[in-house]
DNA sequence: ATAGTTTGCTTGTCATGACAAATATAATAA
DNA sequence: TTATTATATTTGTCATGACAAGCAAACTAT
């Protein structure tokens, strides 16, 4: 038999879709002239939603690795976006505030993920969409549980 | 308003999955001390489809860069999976054939992706699956023809 | 045949991801 | 208090992705 089907596996599939999307964006990015890369826009979403975050907690609500926030931060950093100042709580840890120079664009990469958005789910309906959602919200469940269990692999201690 | 939600929108969904699921996969196989990577696996799966390739048909086909795709193959070829050999039939192109070596790791690679595959998919229905892969496929012709559309912006001459 | 174009591949650069090691500070235990 | 451990961040390294520039071979038009 030929064995697996690479097409056929579901983490290929959104794998390879990720790409795409991720070429998509850039492709649209770059037309645009905005000198922002899609993860730099992430960190920025978050604060966004809340001024001030530490690196660390910015880390953990894009589920990104610490070491890259720390250099996408930097970036930001050295572009204008943000700033970093020492927490006055904990003097380990930094405090990340977005300027104003980011409310310029802020609308304009807003519309440009509506843009992607609206091209990949075109002639696929709504309730296709929210199916797709919960089904893709399952699996992300699935995977962070079993990438949760090896970091306690023995609950020996409770 | 508080504008987009970044969770709501498919392509950071499909990004941060796709994420979740390389993390996931990467300690498998780190767990199964196989030191190789996912991506060098899906350079080799094309290759056991078909030996002997080109650098620019494994890109084709994987969707990858070419750049890196000679990347991969550098790697590979100094691990003594694949070789390289000058094409007859156009001395720009290089075909690459698969070592005897791989063999070994085949069986064990493909049932990490069957292990990782299983976990992605518990508790989700096989109509579901069916229902998730279809939609997945329609997202992915989206994006590939907006793609394709950028490479050709003005029809004039047909 | 020659010039111009296309194609196949490589190399370089930057952004990111994963991971390990290092540093500084905080928290905790002895 | 002092030693140990934990936490927050940074830095370094390797793999990859995107993209641009470069090179050589093949193709095309004149």
């Amino acid at each position: 038999m030929t064995d697996v089907k690479l097409e056929n596996i579901i983490n290929h599939k959104v794998a390879i879709l990720a790409l795409l999307m991720k070429r998509q964006v850039f492709k649209i990015l770059a037309d645009n002239n905005l000198e922002i890369t899609p993860d730099q826009w992430v960190v920025m979403y978050y604060l966004w939603e809340e001024n001030g975050l530490s690196i660390g907690e910015i880390a953990r609500r894009s589920k990104k690795d610490f070491a890259n926030v720390t250099r996408i931060v930097d970036k930001l950093e050295k572009r204008k976006y943000v700033t970093r100042r020492k927490s006055k709580k904990d003097s380990r840890s930094y405090n990340v505030f977005i300027l104003k120079k980011t409310e310029k664009i802020k609308k304009e990469i807003q519309n440009i993920w509506k843009q992607a958005s609206d091209i990949a789910l075109s002639g696929i309906s709504i309730s296709e969409q929210k199916q797709l959602m919960r089904i893709l919200t399952k699996i992300e469940n699935n995977v962070l549980k079993n990438l949760d269990e090896d970091f306690e692999p023995t609950k020996t201690n409770e």
